[in-house]
DNA sequence: TGGGTCGCCATTGTATACACGATAGTAGCT
DNA sequence: AGCTACTATCGTGTATACAATGGCGACCCA
């Protein structure tokens, strides 16, 4: 009974535009031109317009009118908003996954709580594939967990940015230690049903997360 | 030299429909058909779709592939999400106005405190238009004071809602009476770089206006 | 009479043609 | 030589034609 879910042509041009653009694939400030993209695809011009419009309203891309769009670059002050904004919101949530989680919820998280771990310590090396896959799904379980259906779309435009996404490989051994430590941490405080707890740590974290970022892009690109 | 700002099928789809969203012209759970709002503005479907798809990301109506999209219902609970988040959101937005407001800022807050005061008090009965754009500008004011150019996006797919635009008309004169204080209090707030007092003031005054609606609308529509 | 299936129709999805604005390169003028 | 105006060209903006889908009602059959 799983409906084959169509897979139409808007959709194909938006999740391999985006996929191009988290993977770093046109340098920052390039003209993306929807004819070129079109062709790539073997669609027309129509979906790749509608996808691009819908990244541009996630601010994954920059679009101006009659000029098209283009790949933004990211500041030092975009980066301080982006997180300034996440703090406020992802630890928001976790306070409302305190109050609202249930036990398969909590087993869950715990459960990616280890997978993470084990993607970054159980090898001779850290799979960087699997921790980003661990931690996003971590994070969007705790916003799934909150019950706030609004807060998905408010937090989806800032975690899944390139420069976020692929914050991990700048992780030394014991920044990754500390961020696995939060996320059994968080589900901890969230079994616990303690919402201030579970606040503070993803503050923490966030926190945490960005100091990373900003030492390691100063010298950077 | 000001630019005549070309006025593009898209942006007057845009604008048409979302005035008329808030206007409450159409009632909830009804379907928009592109043919007859194309028709209406006198251009075609491409730039109806555009707008119908930049509204959807708004969240102002609802889309589902191949069946178009609806104007939603708002039920209790998205109203409570939609309060939970602007209290969040606001509150941090006027902590950093606090940091980070010019004296103009200030100054233009205060004015637009006087102007909502006068257009609710300084005749026979209320300018519930004055007031409702006083407010909102007065809002918009303290993000773009903030500095984080980002919150104005998320902050702004939650206050321009049709149940928020049209809270006004369902203050008494107390609850007029204290929103208009809450505003002077903000700008207090922020001319005295207080953080933390403009936080405590805007939490409150969503708080306050949560409850509002949510008296006024239990026995509604 | 009730249930199920088929087929029509309304509406959205996609492709394509054309219009128009923006830009860059060039030629002509000062 | 430098500046300006013109023009060619590229790329987006809009319109329209056609394809595909999903809803709904009619019809058939038990």
């Amino acid at each position: 009974m799983n409906k084959p879910e169509r897979l139409r042509a808007t959709d194909i041009a938006y999740s391999s535009i985006r996929q191009g653009l988290i993977a770093g694939r046109w340098p920052a400030g390039s003209h993306l031109r929807e004819t070129e993209l079109a062709d790539e695809f073997g669609i027309s011009r129509t979906p790749v317009r509608e996808a691009l419009r819908r990244l541009a309203s996630e601010q994954m891309v920059e679009f101006e009118p009659h000029l098209g769009v283009r790949v933004p670059g990211w500041s030092e002050q975009d980066l301080a908003e982006i997180f300034a904004l996440r703090v406020e919101l992802e630890s928001f949530a976790a306070g409302e996954a305190a109050r609202h989680a249930t036990p398969d919820h909590v087993e869950a998280l715990r459960q990616l709580a280890r997978d993470m771990e084990q993607a970054a310590f159980g090898g001779p090396q850290p799979d960087y594939v699997r921790i980003t896959e661990a931690n996003d799904r971590f994070h969007r379980l705790i916003v799934t967990a909150s019950g706030n259906r609004r807060l998905m779309s408010l937090i989806g435009t800032l975690i899944e940015l390139p420069l976020v996404i692929r914050t991990f490989a700048r992780f030394d051994t014991k920044a990754m230690a500390r961020s696995v430590q939060h996320h059994f941490d968080l589900a901890d405080a969230i079994a616990d049903r303690n919402a201030d707890w579970a606040i503070a740590v993803m503050r923490a974290h966030i926190h945490a997360g960005r100091q990373v970022m900003l030492k390691k892009t100063a010298g950077d690109d």
